[in-house]
DNA sequence: TAGATTGTTAATCGATTAACAATC
DNA sequence: TAGATTGTTAATCGATTAACAATC
């Protein structure tokens, strides 16, 4: 884990000056470690389909890896197979479980319940994957009469949400003026991690892990390579 | 562009045995290549707020990129400063456009209009970015009758849209047990590229580009992150 | 045993960082 | 000019691939 140094930036806006405080890197996950969340989908997956054992090419075939960086990433983190019958799925599962700590639901809250901030409520990926959203949030009050497993609440009640729940980790889906103050909102009421969905890239300080999703940047990085192929240079 | 040797799997589900054709791998878009798309996300927004000239420090900080790599990734893409005054923010945009071949708009579909896919179709920083959602599809008729900018198609006028608007990328947000078929028809009407929000892998032959974006490995990966703060190894 | 598969080490490749020269 | 900033080359770091030995 690394602290970076803080640097403070400046932009001139129409004459005005503005300070940048400092900005958080994207969540630093190491590749492998990627891979081993990639991996875990796809066991529970094929566990739910009553796959008993797979080797190191069913899985790389299954999430589009290698055998080998498959088998490299196992050794990383001591992840021991069978020489003759592969890897037994749920000894797998178990052992990932074990890197990522998933011992119990973690519990997060998602900020903004419009499109983005429903589909996340209602995502039932989530469940077997330990992931508890305990309540959404929304400034609008008529929200709140959305008929929903997953509460709505006024901003208001996130604090004393948080501390009840213990939450650490909140998901950021409001309109990207607003964004930065639900951040600020968010750190202040002691959130560690935070997954932005609003186009902006927030400010914060280092010990604040966030990730940015940026919707239009995936879609657009397959444009580019969709308008690529076909003028090969071979 | 690598095109890679076709490897045919197999595995055994219940004492069936099921044969993988060949995985695509994720968007292979170059690093350097989606920070140019992250670079232009901000430029966008800063041009908007009136922001007329940056320096590589402040994109860099703007974008969580170190100065210096913002430098080496413009040498990349031959883009050019000026050594006293920073990069003009029009000029940095028109050069990213060329680089993008973004000459005109590009049209897309969405497949799915459950909440990830309103979400797409209510997104309004495509609009900037020449994202054009062209349409979207649904097998219940019911969402035909949803009040929207962006119009609800059955599947059945699939073809028809892709082929009127020269469509070649599709957007999947349909439950995963569909998703591969789903798949497999775009692509027979002649789809390119496929942004993929169901968790599963798709199943495609190398020339079609596939985007993967799950949700739960993003959030999980954050709730890892943050559960290795605060037992820091010093 | 022979063969298939794991597990690890070494070699390569690509991406980031550091250093500094060029220049407005 | 002096200073700030760009632009590029070299050094480092990390990640992937290749090769092969170990073993069930």
């Amino acid at each position: 884990m690394k602290f970076e140094k803080i640097i403070a930036t400046c932009v001139e806006i129409n004459s005005e000056i503005f300070f940048i405080v400092k900005i958080n890197t994207k969540c630093p996950l190491k590749r492998s470690l990627r891979r081993i969340l990639l991996y875990r989908g796809s066991l529970l997956r094929l566990q739910a389909l009553g796959v008993k054992r797979v080797y190191s090419y069913t899985l790389g075939s299954e999430t589009g890896v290698s055998a080998e960086q498959v088998r490299k990433d196992f050794s990383e983190y001591h992840i021991k197979g069978n020489q003759r019958g592969g890897y037994r799925v749920d000894k797998l599962i178990g052992e990932m479980e074990t890197i990522f700590h998933n011992n119990g639901n973690h519990n997060i809250i998602v900020v903004g319940r419009g499109n983005i901030g429903s589909s996340l409520a209602n995502y039932n990926n989530f469940i077997q994957r330990q992931i508890n959203i305990v309540a959404t949030f929304d400034i609008d009050p008529s929200k709140q009469r959305i008929r929903s497993d997953i509460p709505v609440y006024t901003m208001e009640r996130m604090k004393e949400i948080i501390d009840r729940f213990e939450v650490r980790t909140a998901i950021i889906a409001v309109p990207d003026m607003v964004a930065q103050n639900v951040c600020d909102q968010l750190v202040k009421y002691g959130i560690d991690g935070i997954v932005n969905f609003a186009p902006v890239i927030l400010k914060v300080t280092d010990d604040i892990i966030v990730n940015n999703v940026n919707l239009s940047d995936e879609i657009e990085s397959v444009i580019y390579c969709v308008s690529l192929t076909g003028l090969e240079e071979f």
